[in-house]
DNA sequence: ACAATATAGCTTCCCGGGAAGCTATCGGGG
DNA sequence: CCCCGATAGCTTCCCGGGAAGCTATATTGT
């Protein structure tokens, strides 16, 4: 754990940084990446040190999570939800597009969200006053009480985990990730797909 | 695969560093967080801006990087299965379970990625010579000339997403990531979980 | 007023992964 | 030699999400 920074600049044919970094001198990416090397030495992977890492560490970071959400008897999508009802303040009351918009999934993951929630008696729903199509779901007393002490025990899990950097070293990574993040959401999306599922293989070969 | 929603956001009455980066002044994550700070005044959020921004921008990434997947007919799954065996070197083999070891999944999963990879012509399966018990997967011609433009697709892509951080950011955001999941290794896991699946919701409350 | 279109939520079907258990095989000890 | 536990891969069942389409309602244009 020397949070030196290190090494960095050091070989590679592309004029990039290695990004070989302190804390992962032989990590299980930096073995992928030499195994690449090999094989493709036409093809500089450097981008994998930092996206193959942020990968693995969000997935890492998640499963300690759903730990806590589990102890509540809930899963990740439940837990968001019952996060947004009680993040939205008294009366604690959303429509269902509303919810599927702020956890991102789409309306029928949000419809078999709802469902189990409201099965578990931690939410209601009843029709809207004045759009007759819609809907309100609201927490239940008891869907309140379980967010607000499944959330404490998931902030206090956050805390725990974000406390094996240091406040500078979780200062400089958000900062990081903000940038990042805000320049993607800047760019026009990927050039367009072309599908075929796993039967036209001779796509690009 | 898609998005982690959650909570995140940032801000904090408890003298850490608020954390707000340049790039994301006023960001989703921000708002949330702003939501807790008025509903849970009693709680410091401020992990968030880290944990919640490496969440969503792990999963917009993995978006950007699906796309290309699928313009070779391939899911995320069924990539990584062929790049790990391209990765292998002559004669492109591996072992199912160290296959599944490689990429993170469950045998069961593996099993039936590979199933999917041998109907489409891609890979083949034949047993092993020297433990009965074994089988080898092995790359087919067509599947080695798929992985490699792919993965070369793939590579080009990558380059693109980490194109928007400079070659500073980049290694510092790598050797941040690097040393958060190394100490994150050298911690024991979390405490015992104890589910209840939805049923017994009284867990904390 | 009425038809055309948009919108909200729900339903159906599919896909991919995890958990747990099954079968065949291997290896070691009596 | 046989029995026992360990191991490799596969099978079964379940769960949660996405895509697309359905129904009922709201809104807009003529």
């Amino acid at each position: 754990m020397e949070p030196r920074p290190n090494t960095s600049g050091h070989n590679d044919p592309f004029g990039h940084d290695d990004l070989s970094g302190p804390g992962a001198p032989c990590d299980h990416v930096a073995q992928i990446q030499a195994e690449w090397r090999r094989e493709r030495p036409d093809l500089d992977v450097s981008p994998q040190a930092v996206i193959g890492r942020l990968h693995r560490l969000a997935a890492r970071l998640t499963g300690e999570l759903t730990l806590v959400y589990a102890r509540y008897g809930l899963g990740e999508g439940e837990f968001d939800v019952l996060a947004a009802l009680r993040r939205a303040g008294e009366p604690f009351e959303r429509a269902p597009g509303e919810l599927a918009a702020h956890t991102m999934v789409t309306t029928g993951a949000m419809t078999k969200r709802i469902d189990r929630l409201e099965r578990a008696g931690l939410v209601t729903r009843r029709p809207a006053v004045d759009d007759r199509r819609g809907r309100v779901v609201a927490l239940t007393d008891a869907g309140r009480h379980l967010i607000d002490e499944a959330f404490t025990a998931h902030m206090r899990n956050e805390h725990r985990l974000l406390s094996l950097l240091s406040p500078e070293e979780a200062a400089a990574l958000q900062s990081l990730l903000a940038t990042w993040q805000h320049r993607l959401d800047g760019t026009a999306a990927a050039p367009a797909p072309a599908s075929a599922p796993l039967s036209a293989p001779g796509a690009g070969a």
